[in-house]
DNA sequence: TATTGATCATGC
DNA sequence: GCATGATCAATA
């Protein structure tokens, strides 16, 4: 498969966002040397890493922004029939032992959504993988009212974390962010930590953007 | 049918 | 197990 060098600039990256859009999953696929899975049932997250190695991320799995130098996050933007985002959008694990003493300043989800490029992904069932269209991506950086709702919602979902209440929080919390699970599956556990500073253990969670937030951004983006 | 809770692949 | 990338599927 191939490998594609990161993009010094900004512009560079816009501009190879440019070349992808309009064209389809297969085709990039072919370009790098992928075949495309059947389905993505047991490829949840083949889609966006196909987009990353296309467009130079080279973060790999590290706890970093995909484009490393330009500190830029790259996300799939999941759409449904209708040209709206179908799927919440994955941000980050929820710190389990780091809670107490984080500032929203500095939080990891702060972090990771102050530069995003958005890829806008056809992913309506009803259309075969390798003919999914990608869509033009932009770059995005949360406007003060965007940042202000964000971190109104991560503070009230902190709280609950610094409490020890994580096994508790539900996904019907926050406007939009939310906490979900994240794991391989539900039987695994990870430390947290409980209301009397002891660890226990629980499911691992991470933060998501809620469907709603998205619409809105793709909305705003193109108005 | 939208949403919540569960799950899949991969690398270290 | 935990980080990356997400979507699946049961349920309300």
């Amino acid at each position: 498969m191939n490998t594609i060098k990161a993009p010094e600039t900004e512009a560079e990256l816009l501009a190879r966002c440019q070349l992808l859009a309009g064209r389809t999953l297969g085709q990039v696929a072919s370009d790098m040397g992928q075949t495309v899975p059947e389905n993505l049932q047991r490829h949840k997250g083949w889609v966006g890493q196909l987009l990353e190695a296309y467009l130079g991320a080279d973060a790999g799995n590290q706890a970093e922004p995909d484009f490393t130098d330009l500190a830029i996050e790259l996300k799939t933007l999941p759409l449904n029939a209708r040209g709206e985002p179908k799927e919440s959008t994955y941000v980050c694990t929820v710190s389990l032992t780091e809670s107490g003493s984080l500032q929203w300043q500095d939080s990891w989800v702060r972090r990771k959504l102050s530069r995003v490029l958005w890829l806008p992904v056809e992913a309506d069932a009803a259309i075969p993988l390798a003919d999914r269209y990608v869509g033009l991506g932009w770059i995005w950086q949360p406007d003060a009212e965007q940042e202000r709702q964000l971190q109104q919602d991560w503070e009230e979902l902190m709280d609950r974390v610094v409490l020890g209440e994580q096994a508790e929080i539900s996904a019907r919390e926050g406007e939009y962010l939310q906490i979900r699970p994240k794991a391989a599956h539900s039987r695994i556990m990870a430390k947290s930590l409980s209301d009397e500073g002891e660890s226990s253990l629980i499911n691992p969670k991470g933060f998501y953007l809620r469907s709603s937030f998205t619409r809105h951004l793709l909305a705003t983006q193109f108005k």
